[in-house]
DNA sequence: AACTATTTATAAGA
DNA sequence: TTCTTATAAATAGTT
């Protein structure tokens, strides 16, 4: 439909083929156009040039994500699950994740859930629990030391004072001392358990399993 | 064009909308191939009829899917972000979880990161990996006392068999008793730790924490 | 971007 | 539906 019929074949002179995909790309949203028009038909016509120029008719009575979610569904597959895919596979790594670290804990927090273990297993399970049990007994014996040492400093200062200012040193002294030995004839006995809190009112001290 | 001209306007006889549908549709596909070869264009063409009827033209060198990854890159907002939104919402759930899972076994299980502690928390919280450990040691218990009680079905199946095939009763009897009495003998004994494992190679023991 | 000779698309009819 | 065909519309090449 012009001077002279042409072949369907590529536009090799440049500006003769941007020049025609001008044309056409009017033409054919002309189109688009009448038949949503003339057809109450939804059309979703999108384009890019050779250049990566981007041009697109959507009739006016939808969107296009509309058109995709439509697209979606008539061919019954995931057009974006490429998308998804990375995603879904982190959510389902996390959930693995997030389940064996549950396992962990009823197994070895609540000591829950044991019955997939042998023999071994529970050995060492056992083993890690008394290493860990050790670990918290030293952490009580160092905040215990700490505690003492914070002690020791005051008493100095307080002995200071009392000679400086003159104070009665008996009084002052007295409780201080008592306190210090009190607490450094503990430490020295760093495994005794005789802090040990009331052992009855057994909760999962904030952890949440749900 | 053709034996007079149409007002664009919507066709309201049904068979006449639904003929020029058609026609038109295969008049703005060839339209779409056309602009597709001669000017090297990619073309994305979706329709569906008044009716639902669903039709696509795609350029050869292309996909739908591409259209839309570029089609979303070029208006550079994300069509499917409220497909995103509540995956997103569930990951970043799932990694909350996760973190605070880890941040418990790092306290309960490994017994590290018990910095922010008091000697309160210590303490509740030695009596739990203590209350734990108990657990794991009525376990092994349990599990020799089940292992015991198989032993004792075994001799007895064994016994039986030897009466009825006449083996040599003391030879098979011997090694069963022995068997039998050991592992009894352990048995009333639950608090021993004799089968405790090496104790040297401390592992995390399949937990992971990356 | 306009023009226009021609080709192409298609409305109506069969 | 599909074919036909008169006519409208699109557009290739030109300006």
């Amino acid at each position: 439909m012009g001077r002279g019929r042409i072949e369907i074949q590529k536009i090799e002179n440049n500006t003769n083929r941007q020049v025609t995909y001008s044309k056409r790309r009017n033409g054919i949203f002309k189109k688009a156009h009448e038949l949503t028009v003339l057809c109450d038909a939804k059309v979703s016509l999108i384009m890019f040039s050779n250049t990566g120029k981007f041009h697109e008719y959507i009739s006016p009575s939808t969107t296009t994500k509309k058109i995709y979610d439509m697209y979606q569904t008539t061919l019954g597959f995931d057009l974006w699950s490429s998308h998804y895919e990375r995603m879904q596979e982190t959510l389902k790594k996390l959930k693995d994740s997030n389940n064996k670290l549950r396992r962990e804990i009823r197994q070895r927090v609540l000591g829950e859930d044991l019955d997939g273990l042998d023999m071994n297993d529970l050995t060492i399970l056992e083993q890690h629990m008394q290493d860990s049990l050790t670990v918290v007994r030293e952490r009580k014996v160092k905040n215990l030391e700490q505690r003492n040492c914070n002690l020791r400093l005051d008493y100095d200062t307080i002995h200071q004072l009392e000679k400086k200012y003159g104070m009665v040193e008996n009084e002052v002294g007295y409780e201080s001392t008592i306190a210090y030995s009190n607490l450094y004839g503990f430490c020295e006995n760093p495994n005794n358990n005789i802090i040990h809190g009331s052992g009855s009112g057994y909760e999962p001290h904030g952890l949440r399993l749900d």
